[in-house]
DNA sequence: CAGTCATGTGACTGACCGGTCATAATGTAT
DNA sequence: ATACATTATGACCGGTCAGTCACATGACTG
């Protein structure tokens, strides 16, 4: 946790620090991410940094968990409508994460890298912000569930996996390897991007396959 | 590409050289990993790594094309077998992918890394060898129409990276985040694992649906 | 032997890192 | 004005880094 003098900071000071700090952890993973940058960024004394922060991963764990929190949301604010198919919602689910990404870009790249990157990362962030992902996309697929839509012989911590797969390619994944812009994206980009969506969801629910599913297990 | 020292030098201490190459980029990414580290490791002196190599990223580029190549290798070899359905050796591939990177794990999280890390990787490495996976996953997808066991309207670049991400979730995944040596595996957790690659390609194939699925587009 | 060329060496450079600390500035209550 | 607590500062510490270079070693020539 960051000190007392972090939060007694004014607002706006405050801000400029987080803001700073999401963009280097975005742009950098753990290892790399340089205090000496973000406090040259902000125009402090080094000093002024260990004033806020105990340590580098205080500043870390604060900001992955805010992004991871933002993010959480924003998506879960989208639940589903009346009339509504189970696989249209989780179609809807897929566009929304996407749609923050975009976005918000530096957040959904912390979280991306701290889901899916191979570098260690001191303390218990990761394992927190994973937990709090599954837990949610295993909620989403018990409606599924209940909605009868997902067969009931599906294991769900495997559908909750390929799922985060799946969100991942495009959410996270968008964000983290393209420079792209959510300005930069034409009306056009955003109709393919649905259509893509649209076509992952239909796999996701009837599969690959040319032929119906056998019945049961 | 390493200088012709490189090559001059005895096998055993190219493939010394290599060895520790291959742990130094599996355990750090691009920006961590250490050239000190490696020549300490390995008894030479700094120079001479500089009589070997233009620099970081000229062994870098040579280490990743190396443990790709290697991957790519030991998958296909991995033909279809006769008789067996599309969907048996998609799975059967997913196996042998997971399988190669218990025997490997090194070569095996270089080439996640290198696919999904967020890190900048200097030159076209990472462009290379993404190009070179979904090339090869394309090719087995379109096996999978010619047999006509995969729907024809299904867009093939989009299951490919669907693929991608499942086979991640398995092979990759296992490999870079779990610290799991291929001794350390029981009977019963190949069986586990074997179960759980059924599953999943059961759900590649039918989908999560409990119905089935609607005819034509 | 001398000459030449490939190979090996490690001290060194300049830069950057996370983190510390003595000191200075600022605010605040009396 | 004085005393006290809080906050701000940046030089500094030990450490690591990629990359360089003047020099040493060795191996093969004549």
């Amino acid at each position: 946790m960051p000190k007392q003098t972090f939060f007694n900071l004014p607002d706006e000071k405050r801000m400029a620090i987080l803001d700073v700090a999401i963009v280097e952890f975005a742009e950098n993973d753990y290892q790399s991410a340089s205090i000496s940058r973000m406090v040259a960024r902000l125009g402090i004394a080094k000093g002024s940094f260990y004033q806020y922060f105990e340590d580098k991963n205080d500043l870390y764990a604060f900001v992955l968990d805010l992004a991871m929190r933002e993010r959480l949301t924003f998506v879960q604010q989208h639940t589903i409508a009346a009339g509504q198919s189970f696989f249209e919602y989780v179609q809807e689910l897929l566009e929304v994460g996407m749609r923050f990404d975009l976005a918000h870009p530096y957040p959904g790249r912390i979280v991306y890298r701290a889901l899916f990157g191979a570098e260690p990362i001191p303390g218990e962030s990761r394992t927190r912000i994973r937990q709090s992902l599954l837990d949610y996309q295993r909620q989403v697929l018990r409606l599924g569930v209940e909605m009868g839509e997902i067969a009931p012989d599906v294991n769900l911590d495997l559908a909750a996996h390929m799922l985060n797969a799946v969100a991942a390619d495009f959410g996270g994944f968008i964000a983290a390897h393209f420079q792209m812009s959510p300005e930069g994206l034409t009306p056009g980009d955003m109709t393919l991007l649905r259509a893509t969506f649209a076509q992952a969801t239909r796999i996701l629910r009837y599969g690959l396959s040319a032929r119906p599913p056998a019945n049961g297990a």
